[in-house]
DNA sequence: CCTTGACTTAGAGTCAACTTCAGGTGTTAC
DNA sequence: GTAACACCTGAAGTTGACTCTAAGTCAAGG
């Protein structure tokens, strides 16, 4: 499969994906005779990885550390099991705060919807 | 109190204190004569407002819009509150994205975890 | 009086993660 | 066969959000 239809069907632009290539995020793609990239089945899934994990804030740095380990073969299982196991506990850690945000905004939106309904009849100054 | 005790009690930096200022992410906080910042019981429940949809992901442009808009008065409260409601819906996305990336983590990790022992016995090429 | 240290400002610098550009080669449509 | 377009590379530019620097004011301690 082609660099451009790999970017419109995963929503990564060309650029980016060359870019991932580049910094080691996805291993070397092959390449035609004349130099074009051809992705295959598996370079394709590396970049569904890759765009899943980055979409959750994982660091490219880390990703790009996971990626080279996945190169080394299986010697390097625990190393690439012990990294997304920090990453996974960084990733809740960042949802659990988003839940309290969320909570927040939600306590805020009601607060808010009860002084319109008040505002309505009686104009009385309320919240922030 | 002043910035450098609202730095450490809120893990905020002095710098990031006085630009969040400079930029309207929250409203000038009174000085003494000599120009000193002092911060009020308002202020900080401000800072600690903005820390918190700031570490949930929520861009200072918005909220700089929104704290624009409390500086307004009552007559804003409808904008405002559709504000925190389009910022929600984006948040809920956000969370939905992680919780996908989380449950692949988990299903890595645990594939990892049976590659582990079974390599311990048997060598076995296992997985990515 | 002088130094230390907290504070002030405007503006420059940094960082991650792309994104665009310049300059060039290869491929396809008419 | 030539125009238009997709691709290549390395490097420079951009963006959002800080973070640091330079140059300066001011109050307190020795």
């Amino acid at each position: 499969m082609k660099i451009a239809e790999v970017s419109t069907q995963h929503g990564i632009s060309t650029d980016t994906l060359r870019y991932y290539e580049r910094i080691g995020l996805i291993p070397p793609v092959n390449r035609s005779e004349s130099g074009i990239r051809d992705y295959n089945e598996l370079d394709i899934r590396r970049v569904e990885f890759v765009k899943c994990m980055r979409s959750a804030g994982l660091p490219v740095e880390v990703l790009i550390e996971y990626i080279a380990l996945v190169q080394q073969g299986d010697k390097t299982i625990e190393a690439r099991k012990d990294i997304l196991v920090e990453q996974r506990e960084a990733l809740i850690a960042r949802m659990e705060q988003m839940q309290k945000t969320l909570d927040i905004l939600n306590h805020k939106i009601e607060v808010y919807e009860k002084a319109v309904l008040k505002n309505e009849k009686e104009m009385i100054p309320v919240v922030e």
